[in-house]
DNA sequence: ACCCTTATTTAGAATGATTATAATACGCGA
DNA sequence: TCGCGTATTATAATCATTCTAAATAAGGGT
């Protein structure tokens, strides 16, 4: 499998220490991480790494389409180190993201925008929620 | 029609000032707004008008699902004054919303959620390019 | 392997949307 | 009309993100 220093370098992108660490991060955690969150999970082992980089490659990053920011949330962007297709379902009350598995839906389903746009992508998110949540106010 | 005095009464919702201009703009102007947007278009007929008014009254008007809070910009929220179901196109260069029609898609191609969540609602978003911004990008 | 140029990182300050605070004003039920 | 409780106001506080300027490091060319 490609290692982080590989991609970075196949993509014309400068390999630095901060790159490298946070691909790798990426790499080896799918999920949906805050620019906070990742900032404190690399500091033991990079301790000068600097939460202006994250930002900057976070975006870098999102801009190769490597990685993908979500909307999900008000108050924060949390990365999504998967960018693959897939809806998302976030609980309102724990603030949880959850992937979603997208359906295969015949073409002529399709949403058409009347040649108004073009559309390089697609995001669908479900609010509600959870199962964990659900049974805590139940008590 | 229902006016916006009728609207909050009937929704036990005190009336104020503030509530009744604001639930007016929406009313008249269906469409999506910054908190800022809506600010400066109503200074002129209600110069004591706060800010944090319309912040307040946005979120206690989206509780009560009278209008919606769209999660489409990283920088801001924007209030979209027609609650129901459609989708967004987002214009990654001027920002610009605009309102897309469901399909009718049959149930079987419903994406599901195995149960573990209780939905409240859904967002569709897709993000591009306008045709009007493309235009500019290709002189 | 070593410069040299240029992009990146760093630390800290700045920005800006949104929310919190505390005092005042107002809505509305009695 | 009175009085309670909530909403509004003005202002300050918050906090995620971006900006700035100086220091550093990457990597192409020699």
């Amino acid at each position: 499998m490609e290692t982080a220093i590989e991609k970075l370098k196949s993509l014309k992108i400068k390999v630095t220490r901060s790159r490298v660490e946070l691909l790798k991060f990426l790499m080896d955690n799918k999920g949906h991480f805050t620019a906070e969150d990742i900032f404190k999970r690399l500091q033991d082992q990079y301790p000068n790494l600097n939460l202006a980089s994250i930002y900057n490659n976070l975006n870098l990053f999102d801009e190769h389409g490597m990685i993908r920011r979500l909307y999900t949330h008000r108050e924060k962007a949390v990365w999504d180190a998967d960018a693959g297709a897939h809806a998302h379902f976030v609980c309102d009350v724990c603030g949880k993201i959850f992937d979603l598995e997208l359906p295969q839906i015949p073409e002529k389903y399709y949403l058409k925008y009347s040649g108004s746009f073009k559309v390089s992508h697609e995001e669908i998110i479900f609010r509600g929620i959870c199962n964990k949540c659900e049974k805590k106010e139940n008590i």
